[in-house]
DNA sequence: ACTTGACCTGTGTTCATGACACAGGTTTAT
DNA sequence: ATAAACCTGTGTCATGAACACAGGTCAAGT
């Protein structure tokens, strides 16, 4: 099985593939005439697993010390559990951000709607962006 | 001013400042006795200006735009109407991703709280997580 | 046997946005 | 003068792949 073979039965790209390759997730066998790398049921096995993890939002870095534990023969589940506290703590954080980001862009939008296009002065580069943050500023103060 | 000066004042690092000098948005003299970046006036506005534009969402490549434009001496109000909504829709995305991917996170992790810690075998790395893949995959069929 | 063209491969590079490392210069205190 | 503390610019690193590219392979046609 080559690298596009894999990849389609999967579902990834052959650069997914190669990429966890790279890593040293993967280890395919290397066919010595061409130099192609030959992937089989132990790494079908493994991609498998890596995107799963990933789909439940552990970083590749994470999958590498649980992959690493369970090639010691020790049970990762301990180290699983762990992990993904500390991967839902960020993923609540950017879900803030977003939550966030998205209000002060719908509210900027509004605002502007109101507003003219003006030419750059001295003082001013866009003045839809310039005044909309004294805005939120005095709103963020409370004034 | 240097650059941990203009960074203090405005409330980033010195590192931020430099990455905006190094994409040339930020053009500081050159004092040519020690060569250290001498930032003025026009870069404490640009920067202002940048670091409103980075919390309205615009990446630093829009801003690149939005900034050339103004140079130019045409108004970059048209453009910003443009980008935002681009960028809203990032946004949006990004928000999504982040709630369907807490929802996979604290549904796994309440699953496993029934669950043991167990060994890897031969077919299993963590079966926590590959455990997981099948009843997600199951729920998302409909089955 | 040979050639053409289509497809495939591995390796190196790029993306975004700063943070970090580091060798050397500068300023302050002694 | 000297030592310590601090500052500077430049170069590299980080994520998780996607992309570029030179060359290899393989089937079809001649």
């Amino acid at each position: 099985m080559r690298v596009n073979q894999i990849a389609n039965e999967i579902g990834v790209t052959a650069d997914t593939v190669r990429f966890y390759t790279r890593v040293g997730y993967l280890n395919p066998s290397k066919n010595p005439t061409n130099g192609y790398k030959e992937y089989g049921d132990k790494e079908r096995r493994l991609l498998r697993f890596i995107l799963s993890a990933r789909q439940l939002g552990f970083s590749v870095e994470d999958i590498g010390q649980i992959l690493s534990t369970a090639e010691r023969g020790r049970s990762p589940c301990p180290l699983v559990r762990v992990l993904i506290q500390q991967r839902l703590i960020e993923t609540q954080k950017s879900f803030q951000d977003s939550v966030q980001l998205r209000e002060r862009m719908t509210s900027a939008i509004e605002t502007w709607n109101q507003k003219p296009d003006r030419a750059p002065t001295g003082e001013m580069i866009c003045h839809l962006i310039e005044e909309f943050d004294h805005t939120a500023a005095a709103v963020y103060n409370g004034a």
